[in-house]
DNA sequence: CTGAAAGCGCTAACAT
DNA sequence: ATGTTAGCGCTTTCAG
């Protein structure tokens, strides 16, 4: 492995100057680096992480906790989180936290204690006060997705309002009676990200005048199976969980296009995998969608698109990149708002904290087709 | 931060010591282990990743180059190699390889040279030349999922088998017209595996006395909505790529149970995200599955299940797992083997290379419905 | 079985 | 602008 000594000889100077050539650090004349530059380049010199990592105490190294790296939402962000880290010079380290208390004390007693990273992003993970304290105590930049936690820079989606646009949109389509499918208990686990959504969803339908009707909730496990067998309950049939030839239904019980009872006419699922499963099962029972029933989704899933869902698209790589960007940020304060101006939501630095207050994280209301007006 | 000159002086032992009871290399009587021990684990001391690793050469890091972190079957080959380098005690440093001339010179050049890993793993990525030749100089371990790779331990499956499992699977049940969704040819990187399975496919078909017909392969781009518009051009309509309520049709033309001419009885979608929209492509042109045309997949996609499509399932998240543990036995040949006993299938070491010959991947078929006997 | 001490390869004062 | 040099925190001979 050639060293900084190697390239220190061949270039005719000292290795400290090699050292402020290459990084940048110091003051080096134009020829001086060129030389360097040039010797490096032959020689096919790259320094040292761990020698570099140990005499700095820089790693240029995020540590990435995430709860699965296997489910569409967290590697999508994580997608979005490892291009911009790339983009920034850093490499990521993965840790997978799972709520095997044994394999997250590894983590947090152990891995991330190692001096490996220069910062830590944490995506959706509720930490205990231990955890925290142990993140803190590490003296590092410290990046939440989701929350709320403290002591940390928090990047947020506010669910409430998600699950009032939700709600408003399908009021303002003339609908009255929307159900709407949320999370079983166990599954509302961190940051009870769907009661949030149903909170937001119950409001909004209040402020309109509208009950909420508890028969019109149905729980489920955010799968595109659970979507569709609280669908086909929704709608007035017993599901199976799989998509069926049967059940082509000839006509509805209930009043359609009534206020108080009878079948819903429009169905907000607590996620786009649900909503999809929800938009089979109409579609099993014969229903046509919007014209009988209207689906609403959440997340922005790369499938809602071809089943031409209208989602509240919250764009979790994008979420990625920004938490990534503000990691970039606290780790140099003086580096320049990114391309996609990721910062631009950072609106005050608390003081003394190192930990930024930004604005909750953007979402959008995308037409496509799954949502239309109440039958009349 | 707490170092190893804070535990030897509280356990009254030299960091020599402290480092040797630690780590477990060299001997340490039992009770000065034990006095070690307690005093780390009072101070909560943990070793500097940095510091050990310059000083070892050891970094209890492997690197993971993968293309798509955000894709279904990257992303859970990931969590099978993040699950088991965990359980082995290794960090996990994620580099995402794409066709990007600069970004791949950079990884290659600079990120896996920085001496921060002690292996790589590579995940379906072509490898150059050139960028073949860069990680042999690192003089690491190497292992490949996906291959042909020269020089590097490489676990494949044989593609070309599984397209033979699945020709025969339909044949077995009466199919003769069987018509194949593969991959355009831009989609036809990474080792040709759309290829590949499609080569199987065909050669089963000619052993068993069924010419391949031209007209029943039909390119698409591995996606939902490209199965869709696939199988609706090969089920005689023209598709829009988008789920729809139009073109139920009322009958087929052609002879169904043919052997030479008219609409296939079968399709084998070489991906199953590809089959799901096949699937879906039927539900639309009113035609029942498996009843009118059976359908079959290739991955073992998670939503398979849902739509109850019969697939061949490679095991993603184990093909991650056995790379790991790949790995992990090259890291340390005196391994044991795993729980999974992933090297069961490593066959012979061959002489000097410190690479590993192992076995095909398994891949097997799981039946779930959406094939059946051709009709009549 | 344990300790002393020489690095591992680089960075950052401190000098010049 | 550049060189000298003292570590960074650990591992590993080499002695004992």
């Amino acid at each position: 492995m050639v060293s900084i000594d190697d390239v220190a000889r061949a270039a005719g100077v000292s290795t400290a100057t090699v050292s402020r050539a290459l990084s940048g650090r110091g003051h080096v004349s134009p020829v001086t680096r060129a030389r360097v530059r040039a010797a490096a380049e032959v020689l096919g010199y790259v320094v040292s992480a761990s020698a570099s990592s140990l005499a700095s105490g820089r790693a240029r190294n995020i540590g990435v906790l995430l709860p699965y790296v296997d489910r569409w939402f967290f590697s999508t962000v994580l997608s979005g989180i490892a291009a911009e880290l790339m983009r920034g010079g850093y490499d990521i380290t993965l840790y997978s936290v799972t709520d095997d208390p044994d394999e997250r004390r590894r983590v947090f007693e152990t891995f991330v204690r190692r001096q490996r990273v220069d910062g830590v992003i944490c995506v959706s993970i509720a930490l205990e006060e231990e955890e925290t304290r142990r993140l803190a105590e590490l003296g590092l930049p410290l990046v939440a997705l989701g929350g709320p936690h403290s002591g940390m820079t928090t990047l947020m989606v506010d669910d409430v309002a998600i699950g009032r646009l939700a709600a408003e949109h399908l009021l303002s389509l003339g609908h009255r009676r929307i159900a709407h499918i949320g999370a079983r208990p166990e599954f509302d686990l961190d940051f009870h990200v769907p009661a949030q959504r149903r909170r937001g969803f119950e409001q909004a339908l209040q402020d309109a005048g509208v009950p909420a009707r508890a028969d019109l909730f149905e729980p489920a496990d955010f799968t595109v199976a659970g979507g569709h067998r609280a669908a086909t309950r929704l709608l007035g049939a017993v599901g199976t969980g799989r998509l069926s030839e049967a059940g082509r239904l000839s006509g509805r019980s209930g009043t359609r296009g009534d206020a108080g009872s009878g079948a819903p006419t429009a169905i907000l699922a607590a996620s786009d995998e649900m909503a999809i499963g929800a938009l089979l099962a109409a579609r099993d029972l014969g229903l046509r969608v919007p014209e009988d029933v209207s689906i609403l989704g959440v997340d922005g899933h790369e499938l809602g698109e071809f089943f031409g869902l209208t989602t509240i698209d919250q764009g979790p790589r994008q979420q990625g990149e920004r938490a990534a960007s503000a990691m970039l940020g606290l780790l140099d304060p003086r580096r320049p708002a990114a391309g996609g101006d990721a910062r631009a939501d950072v609106t005050r630095r608390r003081r003394g904290t190192g930990t930024l207050a930004p604005a909750p994280l953007p979402f959008r209301l995308v037409e496509r087709g799954s949502t239309g007006p109440a039958p009349r």
